[in-house]
DNA sequence: GGTTTGACCCGTT
DNA sequence: CAACGGGCCAAAC
């Protein structure tokens, strides 16, 4: 018998609505997630919270990306350059180095607080 | 039901 | 200044 129970008191679930949070054109990044969850060093649990993504289709995670502002290995969305292209689609500003503009795409969590509070 | 792995970031040596 | 380890939720075997 599990003596924990996962439903809305989990950390996974909390990443998966402040991602869905993120509008178009913008991007967060693991670390400012974790801390925005009081999570020291919680951003592996943001990025694993991603990797066992649920039903969670319509979950942005490709506009998830590191502190680098690189993006998840592997085909995990099909391709890193994928990634990239589907960013870019929306609007996301890209480096001459191939990172994410974070100093322009880095969506600013603030802004979900005056969101709900404000509806 | 227990152990291991998993898309990372920050602090210390 | 650079490199290594720690951290601690959830799902799969």
């Amino acid at each position: 018998m599990k003596k924990y129970k996962p439903q809305n008191t989990g950390f996974f679930v909390q990443v998966y609505a402040l991602v869905e949070q993120i509008p178009p054109g913008k991007v967060m990044t693991y670390g400012q997630i974790s801390h925005m969850l009081k999570r020291p060093h919680g951003a592996k649990f943001v990025g694993f919270a991603m990797a066992s993504a649920p039903d969670h289709a319509g979950l942005p995670c490709h506009r998830v990306v590191n502190r680098l502002g690189g993006m998840a290995p592997g085909m995990i969305f099909g391709g890193e350059a994928v990634q990239r292209e589907k960013l870019a689609a929306e609007g996301v500003p890209f480096l001459e180095n191939g990172r994410v503009d974070l100093a322009e795409a880095l969506f600013d969590p603030g802004e979900i607080k005056d969101k709900e509070k404000g509806q």
